[in-house]
DNA sequence: CCCGATTCTTGACGACTGTCAAGGAAATCT
DNA sequence: AGATTTCCTTGACAGTCGTCAAGAATCGGG
């Protein structure tokens, strides 16, 4: 994951270095431990205790690298989003016609539902919560503007490839597209397992026929 | 609100009726002071204590009443409920073009955010939390399944007005309008206060200018 | 090998939660 | 009027929560 810790030298700078790539090391591998819980559990339920038990740690240990609950969610939010606002770059960057970055960004929009499930949950979970808790204003605003630029660019460069100008703002695109997004993985999520897949092959459906008529 | 109680008469079905009907009332009663509770802390921090705080009783009072908290919930969903999901309907049938239609209902959809911004809120969550706490799934189906009939009401009509068929089904379009809906209720709810009409307007403004495709 | 710093565990605290039982207050009935 | 049912308050219970302090375990440098 990082960087191995620098075998014991005599260097003070070095060894300094690795204490705190270290610190951080641990830092990550708690903020994982707590993205489980939090993804099966939701925010509201989700306690300390809860998280320490995910983890190779006890419960005192959160403390220790965090001070407050609070500053352990929102690192958590932002370690996840570290790996997630690029989910589609690389579709966008490889698809050579429309009709392909179509299809394909209608099957990623699927498969990330299937592969990353109690993750989405947990930023629905998240983003509503900012509603009643203004601590968590500032880190949803973060990402919720990182995410509709990365649909942007999926939408431009669709657009793009297609010679035809999108048809409407990047804020209503995305807006539109996350509630779409957000309803299949609400079927997905409480439905009927033996359900699930139907519930994507719709998704990705909707998507598919939806796309063109984004642009004008 | 309901019929006030019969005046005390030797009448023993109808003093049984008089006592269910009290009964029912101070059920709704707890559940408006509840949905208060609900709309201004969210599902999560609304405990038992608070709800009474807010009522004319005191925190025992709940266990009289209802059975649960589980069960005070989801009479509170379906009372809300009650009121909510006919909130178009006077505009559909009193509409006489699909003009009018179009920008009454654009309008609305900003105004009922204006009034009723918490209520909003908390369905939201609620909604999300029925993805962890089965317990909430059964109620929210039945509450999306109504959401989603009432807007394609609007959007049948409007097809009929306009004398033309509807582009999508029931549930992308319902999707798509709700995508919209929640994505301007989190920016009015979490963004500066002399910010909220902005936001309204711009959600006018987007229905009204979306609506039109969504026929054929 | 030993000492000091770092890392982790354990146990405790006050506060809060849903739930419930006991009994007082109020309304109703005879 | 008294008796009885209904209504509501109070106080307590077992449990969980975030937080923190004290100390054990572990590790690295001399």
């Amino acid at each position: 994951m990082a960087v191995p810790p620098a075998p014991s030298v005599a260097d003070p700078v070095a060894t300094a270095a690795a204490r705190v790539s270290k610190h951080d090391t641990r830092r990550d591998q708690l903020a994982e431990s707590a993205l489980t819980t939090l993804g099966q559990l939701g925010y509201a339920k989700t306690s300390l205790r809860e998280i320490a038990q995910h983890s190779p740690y006890s419960h005192g240990v959160v403390h220790y690298y965090f001070s407050n609950k609070e500053e352990l969610i929102t690192y958590c939010v932002r370690y996840y989003k570290r790996t997630c606002v690029t989910r589609y770059d690389e579709i966008v960057s490889s698809s050579e016609t429309a009709e392909e970055l179509q299809s394909r960004f209608a099957a990623k929009l699927a498969e990330t539902i299937r592969e990353e499930g109690p993750m989405h949950q947990l930023w629905y979970d998240l983003r509503n919560q900012s509603m009643f808790e203004p601590a968590l204003r500032e880190v949803v605003l973060e990402i919720d503007g990182q995410l509709e630029a990365m649909i942007w660019r999926v939408i431009s460069r669709y657009a793009d490839l297609a010679g035809r100008p999108a048809a409407l703002d990047p804020s209503t695109t995305y807006g539109m597209l996350d509630g779409l997004f957000a309803q299949s993985l609400l079927s997905w999520a409480t439905g009927p397992r033996e359900a699930r897949e139907d519930v994507l092959a719709v998704l990705s459906a909707r998507v598919d026929t939806l796309m063109p008529s984004l642009l004008a």
